[in-house]
RNA sequence: CGGAGAGUGGCGCAGUGGCAGCGCGCUUGGUUUGGGACCAAGAGGUCGCCGGUUCAAAUCCGGCCUCUCCGACCA
């Protein structure tokens, strides 16, 4: 551990970014390019976020399963949009035993080609309707620049694939699961998002329709948190995912699927961390509070008052909150404060000779950095109290810094100078036509893409930022991770 | 793949031909402890790899590899 201090997040976001990942023990890199090691502090938090998606999974219904790694090529093939989206990046298994394979097996980008080959084994009828899977995996997507939690070469996430006799009934699906990303994303990790409906040219490859929430990172960039997809009928027809309907009717299912990956650990860090590090929404936080007690060397008598008192602490909070007690004697406390808001951690409770004396501790809240004493008889009302204001905090705080930094133009000439230079000062909303073309022109000229097409439209109509035409919707355009 | 930068103890770096160093971290002992403590003694290196020049290469020359950042691609 250094002690040196981060790279301020307005000198170099990237830098602070990279810091903040190794130094709070979140990640390290692996040998391999692009592939990362999460540690276990990183992957406690992934863990959090795992059990608050799955127990929503379950909730709606929906069964876990396990489907394998390698799939064989032919399978990627059978869907025409989904081949050319994914061949670039596939990672393909040529040799096994030592000896050349008769097909090649491709390491699964995302697994609706296998899914769909079980699911025209297991569908038969309506009554086998609907069919509502989830799996825990990991994927390989070959990405040309990698970065941590953000973009590496391979990911953990959770894959959702479901199969329903009608298109209103995959549809309502597709939205009801972006609809628990949305609920994760506010409720846990106080992650603000836009949810909408992406371009043609941005949605998933094969799919009819893609959902989308979008979240503002604290460059004022843009960054996908969790897609949603109603597939229609597209890997159903290549995957001959058919049913008998009541009328003895022989008739293809429609898909969803649906994923959230270890991305969204990125997206707390650039969303809520500064420039002392990492600060993490007290839901999710491994450690929500860490005790640090405080005592004069030579008197044992002191130290065993203070260490009485943290058993008073934890006697009252043991069981309430995520609670861990830093009394490493090799550090001061100014340095154990820093590494612990370095950590992330989002309540600090301070315990010293001071005040032992006066029956109180010291809280420090991680967000606001302020600082407030309170009788020991208090904690356990108090403590819950707080962690739950800090979330409410770090998600308004979030939502008022995205709010600030998106813009409503109509102009493209200002649209452009809104855009210009290397870093991003936020989000655009502006009506567009809809044509590819419009799109593709905005992105060359700016830099800028389409991020969604959001839910919440406003009454009136207007005419295309970009060509000037009539435009039913707004987009949300940004740069984007 | 295009552009930029970097490879020297765990980390950050200095070292432009002549004994491989500094800061932090690590170990041991001691003194400390309310915002990144201090003293002392230690451990730790085939200087990214291969070849060449030279009495002598971390340093000069040639080739290769890797990583990071910026772009195209993407959860």
């Amino acid at each position: 551990m250094s002690d040196e201090k981060l790279t301020p997040r307005s000198q170099d976001f990237s830098a602070w970014y990279n810091e903040v990942v190794q130094r709070a023990e979140l990640a390290d890199y692996a040998p391999v390019r692009g592939c990362m090691v999460i540690r276990p502090y990183g992957y406690a938090l992934w863990e959090n976020l795992q059990r608050e998606l799955d127990r929503r999974f379950k909730a709606t219904g929906h069964k876990n399963a396990y489907f394998p790694l390698f799939i064989p090529l032919s399978f990627i093939q059978k869907e025409a949009e989904h081949i050319q989206g994914f061949s670039p990046e596939l990672a393909v298994v040529t040799h096994g035993g030592g000896e050349q394979l008769a097909e090649p097996l491709v390491v699964r980008p995302t697994s609706e080609t296998i899914i769909g080959h079980m699911f025209k084994q297991w569908i038969k009828s309506y009554r086998d309707l609907p069919l509502l899977i989830n799996q825990w995996a990991n994927v390989v997507r070959w990405e040309l620049r990698p970065r941590l939690f953000l973009r590496t070469l391979e990911f953990l996430w959770q894959e959702g694939h479901t199969a329903h006799a009608t298109e209103e009934e995959a549809e309502e699906e597709a939205l009801r699961m972006l609809n628990v990303y949305v609920d994760v994303a506010q409720n846990e990790a106080a992650i603000p998002v836009i949810a909408g409906r992406k371009s043609e040219s941005e949605k998933f490859a094969g799919a009819l329709r893609s959902y989308t929430i979008e979240a503002m990172m604290g460059d004022r960039r843009a960054l996908q948190a969790g897609t949603s997809h109603n597939l229609g009928q597209n890997f159903a027809k290549a995957f001959e995912i058919q049913y008998l309907d009541k009328n003895n009717q022989l008739q293809y299912c429609w898909t969803t699927s649906w994923g959230m990956s270890t991305r969204m650990i990125g997206a707390i860090i650039m969303t809520h961390g500064d420039d002392q590090g990492l600060i993490l929404p007290p839901r999710l936080a491994p450690i929500q509070v860490i005790v640090v007690p405080i005592w004069r060397s030579g008197s044992e008598d002191e130290k065993a008052k203070v260490l009485e008192g943290v058993e008073r602490i934890k006697r009252a909070l043991g069981e309430r909150v995520r609670l861990e007690i830093d009394a490493r004697e090799e550090y001061s406390p100014g340095w154990r404060f820093n590494e612990w808001e370095l950590r992330g951690v989002p309540l600090r409770i301070e315990i010293g000779p001071k005040d032992i004396q006066k029956n109180q501790v010291v809280l420090a809240r991680r967000d606001t950095k302020e600082k407030l004493a309170i009788s020991q008889d208090q904690l356990a009302e108090r403590v819950p109290m707080l962690l739950d204001e800090i979330q409410k905090n770090l998600f308004e705080r979030a939502k008022k810094f995205r709010d600030e930094n998106t813009v409503e133009l109509s102009d493209y000439a200002k649209f452009k100078e809104f855009m210009e230079g290397e870093g991003s000062r936020g989000f655009v909303r502006a009506y567009w036509c809809g044509a590819r073309e419009c799109e593709a022109k905005i992105k060359e000229e700016t830099k800028a893409t389409t991020r969604c097409i959001p839910f919440e439209q406003p009454k009136t109509q207007g005419r295309c930022i970009y060509c000037g035409k009539d435009a039913k919707e707004q987009a949300i355009f940004a740069k984007a991770y």
